[in-house]
DNA sequence: CTGAAAGCGCTTACAG
DNA sequence: CTGAAAGCGCTTACAG
């Protein structure tokens, strides 16, 4: 083992060691190593017991050199919910440190700064550019991009343009699927608070509920709806609103993490306890909904691995387009996940 | 700009580009933009005008596969918070994308399982490792690691090793900073709620607070000090035990912000306006600090930044120690920053 | 202070 | 199916 780390200074095997070690030529090596077909099963054996003897991994500056032609991201965000942003770059950075594409992010703050950011990123020489939320939904930004000819692809949006590339999750289904958690757990009176309206994502969340609550036969009270903002003080108000009234709702699915926590919060002022007295269900899984008490029940939209599709789906756009093709956007939908833990349970009575 | 842009297909400017743009040898650019001494002011404005005209920005693929012979790192981690690993990691991924160098990451859960952990990443062949809280405090990892002269930075550790590389901040002054601008609003009756006793920065953020009372000249009565856990369910149970006494508090620091926003939970419920009868004051800044209502002031610990440092001050590690060299262990004290938000006023009476 | 040559680790053509 | 040659972008010696 020391031996063998020591055989140079990095302490990592090369191509070539691996080559000479099976007795193979490096191309060969190679072949197997990025699984071309058209190699000989007696090779490939050779050559994939020297990569385990070696403990062989793949020089990723080595490779990028000589293929990927140097990519370079844009990342352009407003409006940072920093556990999202945080999250959501880490799948970015993962993904293009494993593929050696280069990363530049820009910040825009009003409207007006979305043209100058999007300036800044085409005069750094960028390829291509990954649009978080809110920005996905920028008309503005996206046409300007597209008059350059610069391939756009648009995260969590809720309304993808067509002709456009996008990541994101089924917001109708993820709300329908809690929904049905909810009314299986035995809750009939199941309150909403609504997100943000100008975030496209919110009315098929909106729509998910009703269509639920509609398809079991379960009426919902005017009362059980309040307006929310998707931040932590418009769930604040939201909550009072619901559990202020005279009949209160058994369970209340909010739009998302943030407000639920706020409603958790405003029910433990009230001294409900929950989930005995009520069940609260948020959506995102951001930190938020571990970091309470109790944790929230809720539905995940997998941040990280939207970010690594989305470099995915950037690079070979902009392969596609040096390659003079142009093939059609392509919508890739991510799997939510249904999270239960203590916030919810069958209502007490 | 188009034509700049479809000179070759990458859309990027090389080295020898800029060099040939500003007539001179590729080596002259090379050590302008790397900031070489010794080359002619002349040479310099030429290549830096170029630079700019071309908009050059390097190839780290080429240069680190002819420099840095390729470092791997590999960063331990256990406990995961999610929001804190998320910044973290960031941190790591910017600065190894940037170095080139290779990262891996693994999880270990019990502490049997460090040392399987800790197996996994030396057969992966890491050169170093970093140790985020709270495995930065485990001196069997430590040991295990040294045994093998596998270079460690320990990170945000209260108590760091005099033999160990360390990334943290001070604490204990963070605390005093804290106290004192709660001092300095004319709080008088200062709460204060623990952490984890686990954790070596708890021990010095009490330090920091009992001190700056003392040296104040301010009495803590004992009932104003509840122990934690830093979880938010902690902070629920010490928040309770400081405000349902008889003698309230008019602010209480908490060792993080986990628990500050636990104790901003249990005041609105008992009807308390923050910060109008109650101050509230955090740790860390993480995202939570700005998901509740209202804001809370607290101190920032730069994690991103931590991350960075930590990775740099790794690969410098492992570069001495490949040329044969062992300098002393460095300990990188990072700023902290009190950040006043709204859960922090002075007292009403 | 400046430059010509060689090579980091890998893969793309081009031959057999 | 396999391999010898060349080169991706950059920097390390080695000369001047």
């Amino acid at each position: 083992m020391v031996s063998k780390r020591k055989r140079r200074a990095s302490g990592a095997a090369t191509l070539l060691d691996v080559a000479k070690h099976a007795g193979v030529s490096p191309m060969t090596a190679s072949r197997v190593i990025n699984h071309h077909p058209h190699v000989g099963q007696e090779m490939r054996t050779r050559v994939e017991a020297s990569v385990r003897a070696l403990e062989y991994r793949p020089n990723l500056a080595g490779r990028s050199l000589r293929t990927a032609n140097l990519v370079r991201i844009g990342v352009l965000y407003s409006n940072p919910s920093a556990a999202y942003l945080n999250q959501f770059m880490l799948g970015i950075l993962e993904q293009s440190s494993v593929d050696g594409s280069q990363v530049l992010v820009e910040k825009c703050g009003a409207i007006r700064s979305q043209r100058a950011a999007t300036e800044r990123l085409l005069a750094a020489g960028v390829d291509g550019v990954i649009l978080p939320p809110p920005l996905c939904d920028s008309r503005q930004t996206i046409a300007e991009l597209d008059a350059r000819a610069i391939p756009v692809v648009a995260v969590a949006t809720g309304a993808p343009m067509p002709e456009v590339n996008a990541v994101r999750i089924d917001d109708y289904l993820g709300a329908c699927a809690m929904v049905r958690h909810l009314i299986e757990l035995g809750h009939r009176r199941i309150g909403f608070i609504l997100g943000d309206p100008k975030h496209t994502p919110s009315a098929l969340r909106a729509s998910g509920f009703f269509d639920t609550m509609a398809a079991a036969g379960l009426k919902v009270s005017p009362a059980h709806v309040a307006d929310g903002l998707f931040t932590y003080r418009s769930g604040l108000i939201a909550a009072h609103t619901l559990l202020d009234a005279g009949s209160r709702p058994s369970a209340i699915f909010c739009s998302n993490d943030d407000m639920a926590a706020a409603t958790v919060a405003v029910a433990h002022g009230l001294g409900l306890r929950i989930p005995e007295d009520l069940s609260v269900a948020g959506f995102d899984d951001t930190p938020v909904a571990t970091t309470i008490w109790p944790a929230l029940t809720t539905i995940r939209q997998p941040v990280t691995a939207m970010g690594r599709a989305a470099v995915t789906l950037l690079t070979e756009a902009i392969h596609q387009r040096r390659q003079g093709q142009t093939g059609g956007p392509v919508q890739k939908m991510m799997k939510y996940t249904l999270v239960k833990r203590g916030s919810t349970a069958p209502p007490a009575r």
